[in-house]
Formats: C-alpha cells, structure tokens, sequence
DNA sequence: CGGTAAATTGACCTGGGTCAATAAATGTGG
DNA sequence: CCACATTTATTGACCCAGGTCAATTTACCG
C-alpha cells in the first residue's frame, strides 16, 4: 500500500505531483512499532535516522539531573520526528511513545535525494520546520508569562486539535490519551496542581470530565482564558517554486 | 561590497561554492537601518518580506493581554528574520532592534530561486532552522523546570556565547547589552528577581559586574546551575548533497 | 480478584511576584 | 560642561500561586 502520513498532513495545503508523492511514499517505506512508554530515540544517543510517525500519539521531552522532565512536543500522525539529527551528531531529546504508535524509520541521507530533485517538497520541509517552530514559540509564551489555569486550558485545545477529524473539523469531545503528569511535564507544572486546574475548569463549567474522556463545554472562554491563537488560518504558501 | 553575514556564520561549517556565495549576498543588497527599540515587524501584520540581521542585536517578542512580554528571541548579525512569514501571511512575533541595527530586507520569492537552483542552500537552511528550534527547546526547558537563578545563569552564558570573538573563542567577559526588564522578559521572570538572581551570583563570586559589562568568574560553575548545553560541538552536516 | 498506575484532596511551605522607595546611570538641550 | 529628565538598577516588606508531602480513592490489567 502506497500511502504517506505525511502527505496527507500537507495535502490540504498544496497538490502533490505524482512524482512529489511517490518520493515522500518512500520514506514511509518501512515501519517500526513503538510500544506506549517505550523510548524510540534516547537523547544524546549517536543518531543518524529520522522518522515519520504513522499511527499513534509520541512525544519527545528531556531529563534534567534532579530528574525532571521537560516534555518539548507531542507528536502525531504525519511529523517528523528526529530532525535535530540533521545537525546534531547525538539526539537533542528523547523520543518515546505515549499510547502505542508506528513510527517508518528512514536514512538521513533520503533527504538529500529530496532537496536535490524536488525543490518544493524541501520548501515544504521548510514551511513545515516554521509551523513546528510557532507551535514551540506559542508554548514557550504560555510557559513565561501565563497562569497554571490558562496553561492547562491550553494544552487541552492543542490536544482537541491534534484530534481534528479527517474533515479538518474540531470535535468539541475527545480522549485525552494523556496522564496529568504528562500535562504537566509539557505545560511547567505539577501534575497535583494540573489536577487542581481540571477540578477548577470542571467546577466552572469550561469542561466535563468522564473516564480520560474531556469535554469542552465552553470553548470561548476556554480559547480567551489560554490565550489561544489558532495557527489553522491565514496560511499562505503563495512563495514556494512549482512542483517537479 | 559583497558580503554576507549568513555566509559568515556558516562559514565555519562548509565550504561555499562562488554559484551559492553570489545567491546569499544578493539577499543581503538592501540594507535598512533599525534603531534601538524601533518596531521592524509587528505581530500580526500582514508580511511576506525576510530579514538577515546584519549588524547589532534584535529580539523578537509576543505582547500578551495583560501587557506582559515574552521575549522569544535574541537575534544576532547572520540570523534569520521573521521566517514565519514563509507560512503565515501574518507576522507572528514582533521584531525589534536591542540595540541599533542593520538588516537586509529581501522578498519570500527570493527563497524560491534559491530552493530551485541551490539544493545545498536548502538544506543548510533545515539544519539553520534546527539549530534555532534546538535552541528554544533549551529555553523551554529553562522555563518550564529550572529556577531563577538557572535561567539566568542560561542567559548570561547565550549572550557569552553569541559573543564569540571572530576566532570563535568566546571571552569570559562582555558588554550585556541587554536591561534587566529584557532578560526577565526572556526567560519568564520579573526584573526585580533577575536583579536578584544577579546579585545573588555576584555574592557568591560566580560572576562580576561593572556597568552593563558582565565577568564570567566561574564558568564552570555557572554551566553546571544553568543546565548548560554547548551546541557548538558535534555538529555534523555530513548528509548535505554536494554544492552546486 | 489482587496489584499497580493514575487521579484526588488536604495541609502546609516557599520561590518568585508585587509594590514602593531610592539610587545610579544615561541622555538631552542649551 | 551643566542642570534636569528619563531610564535602569537596587532593596526591603509583604503576599500568593504553585510546589511538596502524604493519604485515599478510583481506574485499569493480567
């Protein structure tokens, strides 16, 4: 079966060439199972593969001494997973799954077939690195500047977006697939204090809760409270060169 | 004179053919000046205009509601500007001058020459976008699970290190250049308890202050409370294609 | 059905924020 | 070069958002 997750990510945003598609079909050639919990990439390993998530939910995240961790990213069906290693020797991050997930492992050097016969597909690695980078700026202003409340309000409007049904439409209900300690490994808190948060939004009825299942009663104030901006409009790819 | 300061600082990782030297000096042709604290870019502008940063020191930064100011970056001569706008037709950060500045204004089409003709070029800038989006994951992290006084020792060895000297030999002591309110808007803190951290640091004779120019006395001691990463090693690019 | 991971909640504590006053540095016009 | 105005730096007093610790409870799993 000749399918590309990632293509079918960008595939809203631009019309692949059979020949685009055929190359990006390849790097999702092979395929690789990745048990919840288990680590795909341990950070500051020698590395020279990346990845493609196929199916699943990954994240990637560092450890700190005192034992800490950082969660940077969730991952989902169509990113890639791993590109520090087209810099960096050793893995900048772990990489490991959440629920369990298919990652299609492929050669750094896949790429340089890419860059040189496709021009716009590495326009839209490019593109596709910006939208990566905005997701960690819009974190990393939650983290500086905003509240635990608005922290964890948003973190459960990224999760209802990476759950976007196939028609692109948000779905006001959904399964978090998260523990609240990794809510809080990703937003800068306690999962204690995640908790107090959920119970406050519950209390106040922005969301419901059943069973890991989440509910948003009140998506506005949901939105208003975590300064949420959604990143799905005003995209404009008018730049990149035409397809070969 | 034909110079470029992205050429400059990737210098040091490749050797450029004269074909890929001319393409990145005419996107440095046009200079623009920008003063101290003058506004380049404004968040959510309409933009589809690039910079590379080609003298003094610039930030971007996100203004919240509340007034609140999270400053994501500090930009220094040779970086990237305001490449978001390769996907947003809306700037998503504001871009302003630390210090007075130069950059060099090109057009997003600019790119698509150089994406076509320059498969090298495109892929040193994934591994340029990398090195960015590793460099905020380590903010992240600072953020999210380090103390005060670890996010401002992080931030004292950043402006050491984007102090190299030209031999790349960073020097233990330096001009800051920064106000305190900046490096609390960088790293999620209060100037009041940046001024803290710094004189707690200074007690403990970790480090020497004399009029905005700051001593590194300890290095090694300071890298340990920061959590410091060196990103200067290990950096390979062996996947590049050959240059054209 | 026992056993472990995850969620909840209360009691208490502290790192960093807030507010306010002062001092030092920097800039400006004349 | 000076007097004044504006930032910026510094410090103290006090407060609170979020952390820590510990005890239960609930959900999940072979």
């Amino acid at each position: 079966m000749s399918t590309s997750c990632f293509a079918d990510r960008i595939g809203d945003l631009i019309d692949l060439t059979p020949a685009e598609r055929r190359s990006l079909v390849r790097l999702e050639e092979r395929s690789r199972p990745l048990k919840r919990g288990a680590v795909l990439v341990r950070e500051n390993d020698l590395q020279n593969e990346l990845f493609i998530l196929t199916r699943g939910t990954a994240m990637s995240y560092v450890l700190l001494d005192d034992g800490s961790r950082q969660i940077l990213r969730f991952l989902f069906p169509g990113d890639m997973v791993g590109f520090s290693s087209l810099v960096y020797q050793r893995a900048t991050e772990t990489i490991a799954g959440v629920g369990d997930c298919v990652v299609a492992p492929f050669e750094r050097g896949a790429l340089t077939g890419i860059v040189t016969e496709h021009p716009r597909l590495s326009a839209l690695l490019m593109a596709t690195n910006q939208m990566e980078r905005v997701a960690l700026t819009d974190r990393l202003v939650a983290l500086g500047r905003t509240s635990a409340k608005a922290r964890v309000a948003a973190i459960l409007l990224e999760i209802r977006d990476s759950r976007r049904a196939a028609d692109g439409a948000p779905e006001a209900s959904f399964v978090l697939g998260l523990t609240q300690e990794e809510m809080g490994d990703a937003v800068g808190l306690t999962a204690v204090h995640v908790n107090r948060m959920l119970r406050q939004l519950d209390d106040e009825r922005l969301i419901a809760r059943e069973n890991g299942r989440v509910t948003l009663l009140n998506e506005a104030a949901l939105a208003r409270i975590a300064n949420y901006i959604g990143r799905f409009n005003g995209i404009d790819l008018g730049w990149l060169p035409a397809g070969r």
